[in-house]
DNA sequence: TCCGGTTGATAAATCGGTTTAGTGAATCGG
DNA sequence: CCGATTCACTAAACCGATTTATCAACCGGA
């Protein structure tokens, strides 16, 4: 029944000469730039388009126009960590607001696969590149990724010219501490963990600012490392707690060392939080909520982070802005009930 | 320096005249479909595309094949559930070795935007697609999803047509409670939750054929609902620990809720496994290993349900298998250390 | 009647590849 | 030595859109 008896989907040629018109007309009203068309006419080929459910082949739009509504988004990794998803989110939504659609690859951290994996994405055209990592880390680009606009997703590179967005670990320090002061804690002590990350240092850097913002004297010995899992949590926390002079508040480099910590204090008979006040950090939405009590902890921005990202990545593809270069995100605090004053007498 | 001073990227016009043969010679070369061409001339147009560094420009090559290498991924949630990541990196994964890209697409459950993303993804001639639901449901596909090969990532539908893959929840909860009972255990509680999902159920049933399976009578009386939750999990798990005749086994709907039994049993100073051994179900990599003991649970099998969705996917893009239609994963056993013999006097 | 300007539209080039249908030269069998 | 293959390669059509350049018809004014 239609004018072309051709097997497959409907072109827009298809639309056209059911409408009776040129593909150039018919192309203008698709694409609202049909200035001098009689509403009549647009009508006719509105009607037409619709009556044969036409559907625009966005390939074949894209390479006329030299662009692809698409952003690539490499991750070194993806379910290892429950934080992705947000992340993830907030760059599809912010993608999706700008009409984009986003190509996922994750390369596993396999350089070989990082190449390839570049290559297809920009051989599909993507008009930018979102480079994540999966927890705060220093990351080298391969170049590749510079050809078209590139921004990296909490990681930061040596390359200053890439703009990134990464958490501000320090401000959330620096809060999480200021938070146990404020209900009256004069010696806290700081989980740390045993790896050397930018979080680790930047938070035990907000960590001591806190204290000397509020007079306190920065106390090494309060410092204990542990490796990041809830068993370094318990065991640095049972080292620092055992001591006669023990401290009166704890802030853990991350939720599963202060599960540890308050599985320690639980040994100890000592009560959260009447006898041990405890910030986490990472609001791991399954962890922080079913502590006991719920943990008061920082919660990482990572949906923000992911919005960010795409929103400045697109900004750049506009030829917009090019200002901000390194963002820290701030990360909120999170109150649940394991902060209260320290007990009468320490 | 190039034969055409033209800004942008190389072109296979380039190439070819930089290696100083036809378009047809180039794409023929590049393609492995080089049959009657001598190694001499191949090489002189590998080179050529080495020199100038040429990508080609998947588009055009698609238009023209009608191709996409690309399947779509539409998720109606991405972010609340910690399971996403697992199902995407499978997917991506079985994608990858079939050469494919994946462009994802989340929808946060509003049809609107369904309808918007499932266009947005045809017109980029997405050779299929994969509806993928963040825990196990009943969906209804939008029609304009069956214009192209489909799979349902745990979720099924009405419509026994299109092929969908979800976790064998009966299967699940009949190892769960037999391991139970292997280990001795007579009188066996079973802790659901309240929603009415096929997950309920199913674990529900296969709690009972276990049961069965071993000659132990079902008694209404030890299967308790509450929110799914850990403090459903704890209500639920109070109510059978403080009757006289209290079960020595639970199996819980899910972590979340065995770690609420949990938090039930240390209060009524039952130990784990001694005085009540627990299984629960999801294997939550955050929550499941760091109880106290660590919870013997069924894990989900998310990421083999994303590589298969995607395998069977592709199988029907190829047109070569269209047998399975509806697949139950197995969920199998982890064993840590919230199982043992029930105490000696009940 | 002729001219300039607007209106409403279109033919054809183009994007960058793939593929069909050939072409001219060399080789081969008889 | 001649027709038939094979070899090595290419010109041109094509995929399905966008966009440029152009055109016919009509209108008002000189």
């Amino acid at each position: 029944m239609t004018s072309s008896d051709r097997y497959g989907p409907t072109r827009m040629k298809d639309v056209a000469s059911a409408a009776g018109v040129s593909m150039t007309t018919v192309s203008l009203v698709l694409n609202d730039k049909a200035v001098g068309i009689p509403a009549e006419t647009k009508q006719r080929v509105l009607d037409a388009a619709a009556a044969l459910g036409y559907r625009p082949n966005a390939l074949a739009a894209n390479l006329r126009t030299r662009t692809s509504d698409t952003i690539g988004f490499v991750s070194d990794t993806i379910a290892t960590t429950p934080y992705a998803g947000a992340m993830i989110q907030g760059a599809q939504d912010a993608a999706w607001k700008a009409g984009k659609l986003i190509l996922t690859i994750n390369t596993n951290g396999d350089p070989a696969v990082e190449a390839y994996a570049l290559n297809a994405l920009l051989g599909r055209q993507v008009e930018g590149i979102v480079y994540a990592a999966m927890y705060h880390q220093m990351i080298e680009v391969p170049a590749a990724a510079k050809e078209v606009p590139l921004v990296l997703l909490d990681a930061r590179s040596a390359d200053s010219e890439i703009p990134s967005v990464v958490p501000d670990e320090r401000g959330g320090a620096y809060e999480a501490t200021s938070h146990l002061i404020s209900h009256g804690h004069k010696r806290i002590g700081f989980l740390k963990n045993t790896a050397s990350v930018p979080a680790a240092n930047e938070r035990l850097e907000g960590y001591r600012e806190a204290l000397e913002a509020n007079a306190i004297a920065f106390d090494g010995e309060l410092v204990v490392a542990g490796d990041s899992g809830l068993a370094g949590g318990y065991a640095a926390a049972m080292a620092l707690l055992v001591e006669p002079h023990r401290p009166t508040g704890l802030f853990c480099f991350n939720d599963a060392m202060a599960a540890g910590a308050a599985r320690a204090a639980h040994e100890l008979n000592l009560r959260i939080p009447d006898d041990l006040s405890l910030v986490g950090f990472d609001n791991l939405e399954l962890v922080a909520p079913f502590t006991n009590p719920p943990l008061t902890t920082m919660q990482l921005p990572h949906y923000e982070m992911g919005v960010w990202a795409v929103e400045q990545l697109i900004n750049r593809i506009d030829g917009e802005d090019f200002s901000v270069f390194h963002q820290r995100m701030q990360c909120p605090l999170v109150e649940r009930a394991s902060v209260g004053p320290p007990p009468t007498r320490t």
